[in-house]
Formats: structure tokens, sequence, C-alpha cells
DNA sequence: TCTGATCGCGCG
DNA sequence: AAAGCGCGCGATCAGA
């Protein structure tokens, strides 16, 4: 299953012995690309960051050429490699040329990667962290760059501040230390975090197959015909009419908390919000209709014709994915609620005729990187099954999964009370270097330090409010200042985990493209990535190739793997389903 | 009437 | 079942 050749698109480049009349200095091609008022301004550089002494000279590009430059400049590899596109952001340029037929094999995001390299704790020693340190990373004037485009005026950033740029990343990236390989560990990150910016404009290129008509129809199944605007779908509303008799309250909105609560509280439902999980405790009548009111109104709000309308066209839907929107390295979005797609409509994902949706998720990832990371050979034994869970209960907890589940998941967020704390030190007995691992990320946390990831991501400083708590003149805000400092060790205690999970995806992402890439041929159905959550991943394939796609998903796990710890006695299953709807998936 | 905060709930 | 982490988003609510 896995992988024993280096992987190229991550790896750190080796003359290697093919080409032996290759310099090293011209081995790869790093191409430079910036805004520019005519439209856009290239240059080739060195690995380092110096134009390149055999072509030197800056290429200027008017607007309509440049998806056909770019495209010949990559077919045109040198030594068999294709060059690697420096540019500010992936988001500024890819989607563009993707949309003329213009796909690249591999870049560097100066903006993901400066981000990444200003906080790293491998990095803190170098000046570019230093410098980093006065500026914002979320400079609003740095979103005017391409707005600039429009108007004619000089881009804010030209082509010789982004070669600077890059040079000062390469060089703090030399900088690293080599020692327990973080330097090569860093450099993996940043080729990651790069191909996932790419990753991220194809599948918002590709988008998620979707039926619009079978969405139409769990609406319907649930909702009843589609109301007038600004009118309740039948169902809501006849639920709505319930309510109000069965509460007494002839006028109830029951959307407004507010209202809500109060005639719960006139009916002797003595509740201090209005979640469900408090809702849940009462078995007053009014409940299952207001849950049920309740579950109905989230889908209609959330995902229903509005959204249909907004988000889906052409039977896809395409949210934008924000890399790097989370500081622990994992993804978010932004429109469509695209991370959060209810299982009530998964139904509505559907392969094209002639193709399957291969969905595959890693199973209990973040158990499993915190047994790798705390190198925990008690409790990689115990994992050594598909079910990590029940491995550990028969551990430390006389065969009881769901005890050890709580137990673990505790650990890895800091539960304090209820019965994951309670559990704790039953497994701190039993696997003292697991919870040893997160106990001490959670100190420094709340000493104010920061935390770093496998590949070298580190958490943000603390807040202003921890700052400001430090010094505390009373009894009552030393309990604040405690309070505060708990829960930045939840967060840092957290983060290793989390964003080290998130680097493993991030690697696992990346294999898979690179693999997918070598099954396109020219002009037939391709298998293309489509979703990504967190831990899951989702291929769009045409039915020959399916088979193929499985052995690349399975193959990409397996060098995550290696790329982030070596050889190491700890498996990451994933779990693959192959299946026409979504909600066939699990 | 607009804006930002809060509630509640969907996902991992 | 929620508690301990990380998100996005729509409706409501408070305050200008």
């Amino acid at each position: 299953m896995c992988t024993k050749r280096p992987p190229r698109a991550l790896c750190r480049k080796s003359p290697g012995g093919k080409h032996p009349r290759e310099t090293r200095q011209n081995w790869n091609m790093y191409l430079l690309l910036a805004a520019h008022p005519s439209g856009a301004v290239l240059q080739e550089l060195t690995k380092a960051g110096h134009p390149h002494p055999d072509n030197p000279e800056p290429r200027l590009i008017a607007e309509g050429e440049l998806a056909d430059i770019v495209l010949g400049l990559e077919r045109r590899p040198r030594a068999g490699q294709p060059p690697r596109w420096i540019w500010h952001r992936t988001q500024d340029w890819y989607p563009t040329l993707l949309a003329r037929g213009v796909e690249l094999e591999r870049c560097y995001d100066l903006g993901l990667c400066g981000n990444i390299l200003a906080l790293s704790q491998f990095t803190a020693h170098t000046d570019y962290a230093r410098n980093a340190e006065k500026v914002t990373l979320d400079d609003p004037e740095q979103d005017a760059l391409f707005d600039d485009l429009a108007t004619g005026s000089r881009p804010s950033f030209t082509l010789e501040d982004l070669r600077i740029e890059y040079a000062a990343q390469q060089e703090a990236l030399a900088a690293v230390s080599p020692e327990e390989n973080r330097r090569n560990r860093l450099q993996l990150l940043l080729a990651a975090e790069s191909a996932g910016a790419m990753i991220a404009a194809e599948m918002q290129h590709a988008g998620v197959p979707w039926r619009e008509d079978l969405h139409a129809e769990i609406l319907a199944d649930y909702l009843g015909p589609r109301p007038p605007l600004g009118h309740r779908p039948a169902k809501l509303e006849a639920l709505n009419v319930e309510l109000r008799g069965l509460l007494k309250a002839p006028a109830l909105n029951p959307d407004s908390p507010q209202e809500l609560i109060r005639a719960l509280h006139r009916n002797g439902i003595e509740v201090k919000s209005t979640r469900q999980w408090e809702l849940k405790e009462s078995n007053h009548p009014a409940i299952g209709p207001l849950l049920a009111y309740k579950k109905l109104s989230r889908l209609h709000t959330a995902n229903g014709w509005a959204w249909l309308d907004a988000w889906v066209a052409g039977g896809r839907f395409r949210p934008e994915y924000v890399v790097g929107g989370v500081v622990s390295g994992r993804w978010a979005s932004r429109g469509g609620g695209a991370l959060q797609i209810p299982r009530q409509i998964r139904g509505a994902v559907h392969a094209d005729p002639g193709y399957k949706l291969i969905v595959a998720d890693a199973s209990q990832l973040e158990p499993r990187v915190l047994v790798a990371l705390a190198q925990d050979s008690v409790m990689a034994e115990a994992a050594r099954d598909q079910d990590l869970y029940a491995g550990i209960a028969a551990k430390g907890f006389g065969g009881d999964r769901a005890k050890a589940k709580v137990a673990l998941l505790g650990a890895m967020y800091g539960a304090t009370s209820g019965e994951a704390g309670r559990l704790m030190p039953q497994l701190t007995r039993t696997y003292p270097r697991a919870v040893g691992f997160v106990e001490q990320a959670a100190r420094a946390g709340e000493a104010g330090a920061a935390v770093t990831t496998r590949l070298g991501r580190s958490s943000p400083p603390p807040s202003e409010r921890w700052f400001q708590s430090q010094r505390p003149a009373s009894a009552e805000e030393q309990r604040r200042a405690e309070s505060i400092a708990r829960s930045r060790g939840r967060f840092t205690r957290n983060f290793v985990v989390q964003g080290s999970a998130a680097d493993w995806a991030a690697c696992w992402l990346a294999e898979l493209r690179r693999r997918l890439r070598t099954l396109r041929t020219e002009g037939t159905a391709r298998a293309e990535l489509v979703f990504f959550l967190h831990d899951e991943v989702m291929v769009h394939a045409p039915v020959h190739q399916v088979d193929a796609c499985i052995t690349a998903i399975e193959d990409a796990a397996g060098a995550a793997k290696e790329l982030l710890f070596g050889r190491i006695p700890v498996e990451f299953p994933v779990s693959v389903a192959v299946v026409d709807s979504y909600n066939n998936a699990k």
C-alpha cells in the first residue's frame, strides 16, 4: 500500500541519474508571475529567488495572451519537470487559467507560505519571522492588489516586490535546522499548502455533481411544495399552528428564541435555552412538534429552495474553499456552507451517468495522529486494528468502546467535567505518553507559548485578552486569568492534533492529485477530485477508472503517513465507498 | 434602517 | 447525551 519511492511533487528535488548533463542549477524552472497594468509580467528565477542568469529579463504579457503562454511553458518542461509557478495568491491567477482549460502541475503560493513561515517556530529565529511580526497578516491593503488592474494603475506588488519576498522565504526555509528533519518537513508543508491552493481552485472549477431534481424531491418530501416567497412551507406552517395551540400562544414565532422561551416558561417548561438537547429533557407534549419544527426549519433556511437557487447551477455545486482559513491548517469555506452539507440532502449529490462517486475518509484520523505524534507504543499496539477505539478499550477500559472513545476525545479536547473528565485518570494510567503529549501542549498554551504541528505550522500568539489578564490585581481577576489561560490551553492542546491531522490531509490530497493526474488521457472522461472535508475526499470518476482511483487514494494515504512520520507502526486506514449517491457513502 | 452580536445548529 | 476543539451561516435582537 505504501509507496517506497519519494513523491516527486512533494519532496526536495534531487539531481537524479536520468539526465547527467543537467546541472542542478537549471534542474527546475521557477517562474514568477506578477500583475502588471498591461496584464502580467513573468520572470524566470533560480530556486533561491534570483533572476535566472540564462534568462534574466522579465517578459510582459498582454492579458489575452496569458493562458496560451502559460500553457506553452507548462508543456515545455525542462528535464522532465514542469515549472513551479510562483505567485502572490493562487486564487488570483489559477481560476482564470482553469477557465481557459489550463491545468498546472505545481505552484508556490507566496501568501499562504508567507503566513506559515511568519508564525512557524521552525523559522522563529530568522529575520523573516521577526519582520513579519510587525506586519498585520490580514492587511486590508493587500486586497486592493488586483482591483488596481481594473483602473489600470500600478499594482501594490510589483514583480520585484514578489521576487524579494520569494527570496526572503527561501532564505528563511534554508535557515531552518535540519535536525529531526525539520527543514524538509517545513518544505513539505509549503509544497502541500501550495498544492492545496491549486486543488481548491480545481475543485471549485469542477464542482460537486448535484442533482437539482433530487434535491427538490427531498425538499418536497420533508417540507411540502415550494411556498411563495416569504411564506412557510406547508409542513412547517402546520407544525407552527400545532405549536401555537399546544403552548397556548396564538401569535408565537418559534424562530424567535426569546418568544419561544417565554412561551415554554408559561407552560411550565423550565429551560435555560431553546437548544435541542435541553428541550429533549422535557416530556411536555409540545416538545415533539417543536423539535420537528426546528429540524425542518433548519433544512428550509440553510439548504432549501433559496440555497438551491443561489448555489447550484448546471448540475454542480461550486463552493469557494479557503485554504489556510483555519489557523490549524484546516480549510474553511465561503458561501453555500460547503463544509456543512447535512446528511438530509446528501442524496442530491449524485454521480453523472457512466461515473461513480468514490467517497473516502481517513478513519479516526485525529487519535491516530496523536498516537504517532506522542510515539505512544502502548497505544500504537492497542490501535493496530481497523477500529482504534475498540483496541484502546481492550487495554485499560475493560473492552468498553464507548468509554474509551469518550476518554480519548476528552483528552484531545481538554474535557474536565462530565464522564470524559472522570475517565482521564484511567486513560492516563494506561497511556501516559499520549496523554502527556496533549497535556504538555496545554501547559505551553496556558503559559502563552506557541505549539507546532508535525510539519511546522505553529499556533498564533495569545489573544489581547490573555495578555491583559496576566497581571491580576484581585482574586476575581486572578480567577478570570486562570479561565482565559485554561481556554488557551484547550486551544493549543487541540491545535497540535487537529493541525497535524490537517498536515496529513494536505499531503494526502496533494499525493492523490498527483496520482489522479497520471490517469488523465487527452480528450477522454477523467477522474476529478470534487470535494474535500478535513479527513474525507470525494472523487467523481468514470466507471472504468474506479479501481485505479481507489488504489490512488490508498497509496496516497500511505505516502502521507510516511511523509509525516516515516515508517512507524501506526496505520492510517482509509475507508472507501463507491456509490452513485453520497447518502449511501456512510 | 443599518450594523454587529448572539443564538442555534449543521459539519469534521 | 453533552462536554472539551475547529468552522459558516441564517434569523433574531440590541443599539446606534
